[in-house]
Parts: structure tokens; C-alpha cells; sequence
DNA sequence: CAGTATATAAGATCGAGTCTCGTTATTGTT
DNA sequence: AACAATAACGAGACTCGATCTTATATACTG
């Protein structure tokens, strides 16, 4: 079996290790602002989607988001992934891509509580991060590179201490 | 359609822009004398894909390759991954992701010819840099995280600039 | 409250990547 | 050089994340 493809334990909303999203009020008020503003209508899978969203520290999958819902509210996977298109296209919502075969989606924070991730090799978990000293590096070589940047990730691998020891 | 998961217009090895790789003489070997020693036994079709991979600049995904090698000699998709994972094994070749649904693969330079990615959203374009600030500012980050960091992957996305005109 | 456009669900479909298994080819041995 | 033994390979079925299609449900507008 390939290491990076192989089918990673992720117990739905557990997939991104940390403390669970505190603050995020503000984020699903503005969410709900700017999908007004965008002429949109609401719907009850997407308020779902979002609050789910809103609660969590770091990035989901499509799949865990609509395993998440399943107990609460069915919300179908074409919904799901249509809801994450028009919230990145808003940029409400961010894509990561995390070596695991499968992108995950997170929000936006409000300020910069802009991070990065962390990826154990054994166990699959993800975990954030983030570091003044990168990203000053980044928006340094950002202005030396023949292309426009606009968004940039960074991962690391590893294993875990869990996985380590 | 999602601007990440579009297809991108590759054609097949000019995927990853930048001169062609020069100096990979000592890679071919180097990945021969590695596979001997593993005690693995020759064939035509990992002949040919370490020297299709020898003479890129930069990374190609499992279809790219199968496709550049129809012409002269056809390897099978299966034979293509299988190769690939064991170059991968014996650090020979390293996964690219580029946040374009697909995995893309390198050959490992022989020192540190080690870079990272400029991805166009534009046109897909695929591009390598390196920055020693950067490794400088990762490999400091390294030590002071809850993981035992073995490989980091830096993609920065935007316009290049036939997109950008 | 009727009309209309958006939101959603269900399921077909797509495609990168994986797996299985029968065939071919390399290599060490006689 | 013929011969096993076994690794390398090819063809195609299969998996599963992601997308597309279409019919229905629901939210706004007048």
C-alpha cells in the first residue's frame, strides 16, 4: 500500500487535532452577510454546513462534513461540495491540500489567524500551526518569484509524538 | 466548475516549465546502482520511466508519464504507480503535491538541488524555486513543533505571467 | 398566496489511483 | 545453453473522492 494513499482513520470531526474553535462567532455572521450581499437565498443545508464549519479548529473533508451531518440533518455530498465551492469562491472557505488524496476545506479566519499544517504519517492527524519568522520569509521571496502570489501552504510530515514513541 | 479541480492543458512533459534538466546523468545511475542493491531485477518499463523522469526539470503525474512513454514503448498505468511508489521507498523520486488533484512525481537531486513549487491558477503551470531563507526559517520552525518533521512541501499559487496579461 | 428562481437530494458519472491475476522476462543454477 | 524460480509487467476490474444531471422542495417576490 502506498504510504500516502492509504486510507487514513479519521474519526469525522477529530481529523484536525487542537482545541475546538472558540471565537468564531463573527465568522458565521459574516458568512451569512456576505452570502446576502451575494444575492444568495439560505437554506437549511447550508446553515448546517457552516455551523459545522464555525466549530472546528482546523480543515475537514467533504466526506467527514456530510459524515458530521448525517446524525442532525442528511445533507446530500453534491450539496456539500457546492456549499464549499461558493463559500471559497467568496473566500469564506479555504482549500488544503494535506498529501492525504483528499482536500480538505476550512474557514477563514476573521483577522490573520492565518496557519499551516502539521501532517503525522502514521496516524493521519492534522494538526495546525503557524510562525512569524515563515511567513516573513514568504512575503520576502514572494516578491522575487516570476508569478503573482496570491496564496501559498505549507506542510509539514512527520509522525506524531503518539506515533513516535 | 472548481477553479482546482479544473483539467488542466498539459501536454504531457512540458508541464513543469523551466529548462530542461541538465546534469541528471548521475541520478541514472545513482537510481540503478540503488535499485541493484535493493536487489531488484531490470525491465524495460522502469528503464524507461527513470529516463523519462531523468530528463525533466520538474514533476509529472503517473498519466503524464504514461503518456510521454505511449510513443515509444507503452507501460502500463499499473507499472507506472508501482515504479513510482518504489523509487519513492528508495528515495529516489519525491511526491509533488500541487493542489490540482493529482499527485505529481520528481527525481530526488543528488545533493541538495532541493526546490519547491510556483503553481499558476491561470494555466497550471508548474514551476520550481528554491529560497534559502525559507529552508532557513523551516528548518529553525522544525525543531519547536510536536512532530518529528521528515519533509515539508511549500506550493505557492497565483498568476504567472502570460495569465496576469 | 401564487409564481418563479434558487437550494437541495439522489443517483449517475468521471477519473485518478489501486488491486488482482495471468503472462513475460530476468537471473542464478546446472 | 536449458531450466526453474521469481521478479517485472500488462490488461482490466475495481475503489472512492469529486462532479454532473435532473427532479423536487423550499425560500423569496409581487
Amino acid at each position: 500500500m502506498s504510504p500516502t494513499a492509504r486510507t487514513v482513520p479519521t474519526t469525522s470531526t477529530t481529523a484536525c487535532a487542537g482545541r475546538r474553535a472558540a471565537g468564531g462567532r463573527d465568522w458565521l455572521e459574516r458568512a451569512e452577510e456576505a452570502l446576502t450581499a451575494a444575492g444568495r437565498r439560505r437554506g437549511e443545508a447550508r446553515r448546517a454546513v457552516l455551523e459545522l464549519l464555525n466549530n472546528q479548529a482546523c480543515a475537514l473533508t467533504a466526506i467527514e462534513i456530510e459524515d458530521a451531518l448525517r446524525t442532525q440533518r442528511r445533507v446530500s455530498r453534491a450539496s456539500v461540495y457546492r456549499i464549499l465551492e461558493e463559500l471559497e469562491e467568496l473566500g469564506l472557505v479555504q482549500r488544503v491540500e494535506t498529501g492525504q488524496a483528499m482536500v480538505r476545506y476550512e474557514r477563514v479566519a476573521d483577522q490573520h489567524e492565518h496557519h499551516h499544517h502539521l501532517v503525522c504519517g502514521g496516524c493521519g492527524v492534522v494538526m495546525p500551526f503557524s510562525d512569524e519568522g515563515l511567513e516573513r520569509a514568504i512575503s520576502s521571496l514572494s516578491e522575487r518569484v516570476p508569478l503573482t502570489v496570491s496564496e501559498h501552504e505549507i506542510v509539514l510530515r512527520g509522525e506524531c509524538r503518539d506515533c513516535a514513541a
